[in-house]
DNA sequence: TGATAAACTTAGGATCGAACCT
DNA sequence: AGGTTCGATCCTAAGTTTATCA
């Protein structure tokens, strides 16, 4: 994190600071000791002399020009003066007057693509000046450092076959072990072995580049969903008080809505009336409903639909293990063929090869178009992408392609437009293809190359927050927060959809300045997720967020109000082609757990590694603001965990007061003194309470479990069930015990401290303290664990860890991690994710680093 | 060359199904 | 064995970036 370059206005600490108060308030894991390892042998030397000297000439007017902006916060400046009164006062190269009227006087240092830069602002609002900045050539220098170790990796099915013949060769001397060993492997290679015909090691070629994605690409097309079967006659929805028919088009529509009544969704009355609208839509163009006419909402009862689609999902949920089974050995067979396609001769997976079904928009957060109906998709919508040599897969019977297309540039298999934003949605290839598998390749090295210049970009942005520029200003502001806060780019968006923000669409309400140097960020990103981060800046940047802040700036308005993501990519790509701001969110969060990973050390269980590992995945969660919400069932489950501590310290206190028992000398004992501190550190109600809650618990389980048994019996008509009087008898009983072993509890709390010391348990007569000191040992262990458990719980309630590791950590860290802890990548990795990663997998080993 | 469309990645919630716990 | 819990997978929305076109 750190930044080579001194300033004395703006320290160095200042940029390291904020991270690290991130970091601290969030996860254990994260190290003070920030150690530099930047790479700083930069090749922009052009780049940092040009703004050095800048930045000198500048130097002592941009405090006065700080001052000056405080000053006239309030007053009534347009914007367009103030900033030239900023800005434009001191410049050696361009005269004012010039710089306000051209944009093309560069100096010897400049180039043509800052100049673009500059005039791509101009668009968002007007500002002429000219901004001088070398750019230094950089080749992107292919790091073959998967290459290297994957040769001499035997192919998971080729290690199976290997495990096979070793098995084969010693069973005659051979344990029943090493026979098991060899039909595991037979069987782990039958399973693989369609696995192994797919199986295409992209990662060992040279030539991952070349715009062509493919050169043959055969598939079966897509799956459509089943047409709409009408809902049985006794099921109507009802409105203003009557039953009414409805043509199947309209009714479908009503049933989406009657299936959600319960949901959130149903109780938005955007949702409500984007439905009711499009629904009224589908009843005019299927011919209206005889029986009413439908125009209120408010009239409408969708409660028969819903107990009907009720019934249906009980009805599935009741349906057979073996029918289940059945039905879906049934559907995987039909599906078989979608599945799967032939990418140059190789067969590789399909992702999602279903046509999306019809519904309502289910749009996050407040979208103006929730509700709304997603309308059938039919074939004549459906563009499919495939092989000129491929046989073109029939449409359904009595329809037609919108298109057929043989474009090799591109990776999609179909695609059609959906009607409520009028996107493309395309059907792509698995998760788990070579084209997939190759993308993330080079994302994670592309955002390796950023180690490289991450240096000169650090540097270069400090100087430039002190720019003369308005437009550099934001581009480095921007481009630090985007550094250290991970923000998004935050691209333009229309008002049909939600209100979000990233970096350069934030808006004067989204933060919040508080002096000297704090910043609170309050908005809501991606997916309607809020931001909400209270944090310390560098000094500079807070200078010019005032500045950004200043009137005649008002809530509404665009903070950064001559960027966009464009903007800021083009100047990223200066540095580093293909740079471009979500390659920073990559490469932080993949740096992040890098260290994170160092901080762990290589001792403990499996699982304690495991535990530590999703410590270091969190922390990148985190920066990442991947969220989640908290499901309802958290509190109690947490709130269990709890009781469950509660009662095994209650009974550890038991074990060592039966100890002092059996010794009373032991209590006194120096030495023991922390051991028994435990004993004192409840009153005895908060124990028998806990005690008493136990006991109720137990009961209540007892009673469950004798009811279902009775209900069982008698429902398999079973002599054995007791006869009504009996089991009331039974139950009747039940109850007495549980109210007694209450009872008795409450006696034992009536007692005082003094009494309660001197109370005897019943010991038998082979325990000895050696034993309880044992078994106190035990309890111990399982107390701690499932303190850690709780915590872990607790961690994890709002924080997504899936989304950082299949998106942003390099794959590659977590195998390293893997084979330097010894452990399984099954503990690390899913199915899916190693399918995903199987690259990684091959390719990284011990002491591979980020 | 700038606006827009297309293409592709990233994202959280819903649903499914296996493991776990009595 | 049955219910519960929890992780994995499915689904598709919502971003970013690149390509295209007037």
């Amino acid at each position: 994190m750190t930044v080579s370059s001194a300033d004395e206005d703006t320290p160095l600490s200042q940029l390291n600071t904020s991270p690290a108060k991130l970091k601290d308030q969030h996860a254990p894991y994260f190290s003070d000791n920030d150690s530099d390892d930047d790479d700083d042998d930069m090749p922009l030397a052009n780049v940092s002399n040009f703004a050095k000297k800048r930045n000198a000439a500048l130097a002592q007017i941009s405090d006065d020009e700080y001052e000056d902006s405080e000053r006239s916060e309030d007053s009534a400046n347009g914007v367009k003066k103030e900033e030239d009164d900023d800005y434009n006062e001191d410049d050696e190269d361009v005269p004012l007057s010039q710089r306000s009227t051209t944009s093309n006087n560069s100096n010897s240092n400049g180039t043509v693509k800052s100049e673009t830069l500059v005039k791509q602002a101009a668009k968002k609002r007007k500002v002429k000046t000219e901004n001088g900045k070398t750019v230094a050539k950089t080749t992107a220098k292919k790091t073959a450092n998967g290459k290297k170790t994957t040769a001499k990796k035997p192919t998971a099915a080729a290690a199976a076959k290997k495990a096979t013949a070793n098995g084969k060769t010693k069973t005659k001397a051979a344990s029943k072990k090493v026979k098991k060993e060899e039909e595991e492997a037979v069987k782990k290679e039958e399973e693989e072995e369609e696995e192994e015909e797919a199986t295409y090691k992209w990662w060992e070629q040279n030539d991952l580049d070349g715009e062509i994605k493919w050169e043959t690409l055969e598939h079966n097309g897509v799956v459509f969903p089943p047409d709409y079967e009408p809902l049985p006659k006794n099921v109507k929805l009802i409105y203003d008080g009557k039953r009414v028919t409805l043509p199947p088009e309209a009714e479908e529509v009503a049933g989406f809505f009657g299936a959600m009544v319960e949901t959130d969704h149903a109780k938005n009355p955007v949702f409500q009336k984007n439905f009711f609208n499009d629904f009224k839509q589908v009843l005019k163009e299927s011919g209206g409903c005889p029986d009413a006419d439908i125009t209120e909402f408010e009239k409408c009862d969708f409660s028969e639909m819903f107990a009907h689609f009720e019934k249906v999902r009980e009805a599935k949920k009741a349906i057979s293990p073996q029918e289940k089974k059945r039905l879906k050995k049934e559907k995987d067979e039909f599906e078989e063929k979608y599945k799967y396609c032939y990418l140059n001769g190789r067969k590789e997976q399909v992702g999602n090869f279903r046509i999306e079904p019809p519904g309502l928009f289910r749009g996050r957060g407040a979208h103006p178009k929730t509700g709304k109906l997603k309308r059938r998709v039919p074939p004549e919508n459906v563009i499919i992408n495939i092989g000129k040599e491929a046989a073109v897969p029939e449409p359904p019977a009595g329809h037609q392609w919108a298109e057929v297309r043989h474009d090799n540039n591109v990776a999609w298999l179909a695609m059609w437009r959906e009607n409520i934003m009028n996107s493309v949605k395309y059907v792509r290839f698995a998760q788990n293809s070579s084209l997939k598998g190759i993308s993330d390749f080079k994302k994670f090295e592309k955002a390796r190359e950023l180690k490289k210049y991450i240096g000169a970009i650090r540097e270069d942005y400090r100087k430039k927050l002190k720019s003369e520029l308005m437009i550099d200003r934001q581009i480095a502001v921007a481009t630090y927060l985007i550094d250290v806060f991970a923000l998004r780019a935050g691209g333009e968006k229309s008002d049909e959809e939600a209100d979000t923000v990233g970096c350069c669409s934030l808006r004067y309400e989204h933060i919040f300045l508080k002096k000297p140097n704090k910043v609170v960020f309050d908005f809501l990103g991606k997916d309607s997720i809020r931001f909400y981060q209270e944090v310390e800046v560098d000094k500079q940047v807070f200078k010019n967020l005032r500045i950004f802040k200043k009137p005649p700036k008002k809530p509404g308005d665009d903070l950064f109000d001559r960027l966009d993501p464009s903007i800021l990519n083009k100047y990223f790509q200066s540095y580093l082609t293909g740079l471009t701001a979500k390659v920073f969110r990559t490469y932080n969060a993949s740096k992040v757990m890098q260290e994170q990973l160092n901080l762990i050390p290589n001792e403990g269980t499996v699982n304690e590694k495991v535990v530590k590992f999703n410590a270091a995945n969190r922390a990148v969660a985190i920066l990442c603001n991947h969220q989640r919400t908290v499901s309802k069932t958290h509190e109690t489950g947490v709130q269990k965990i709890s009781e469950k501590i509660e009662e095994m310290v209650v009974q550890r206190i038991r074990l060592k007061r039966m100890m002092c028992q059996l010794d009373d000398k032991l209590r006194r004992k120096k030495a023991k003194k922390e051991y028994f501190a435990e004993l004192k550190s409840m009153t005895k109600k908060q124990e028998v309470d806990i005690v008493k809650r136990a006991i109720s618990k137990e009961h209540e389980r007892i009673m469950a479990r004798f009811k279902r048994d009775q209900e069982k019996l008698k429902y398999e008509k079973q002599d054995s069930h007791l006869s009504k009087a009996e089991y009331n008898e039974k139950l009747k009983q039940l109850k007495e015990d549980h109210k007694e072993r209450l009872e008795k509890q409450k006696a034992a709390g009536q007692v005082t401290l003094a009494e309660a010391k001197k109370q005897e348990y019943e010991i038998k007569s082979n325990l000895t303290v050696e034993k309880l000191e044992q078994q106190v040992e035990k309890l111990d262990q399982r107390i701690n664990n499932t303190m850690l458990q709780k915590q872990d719980k607790e961690d994890n309630s709002s924080v997504a860890l899936g989304t950082s590791k299949m998106n942003y950590i390099d794959p590659r860290l977590t195998v390293m991690f893997s084979k330097k802890f010894d452990v399984p990548i099954e503990k690390l990795f899913t199915k899916t994710l190693r399918d995903k990663f199987a690259w990684a997998i091959e390719s990284a080993d011990a002491d591979w680093e980020f």
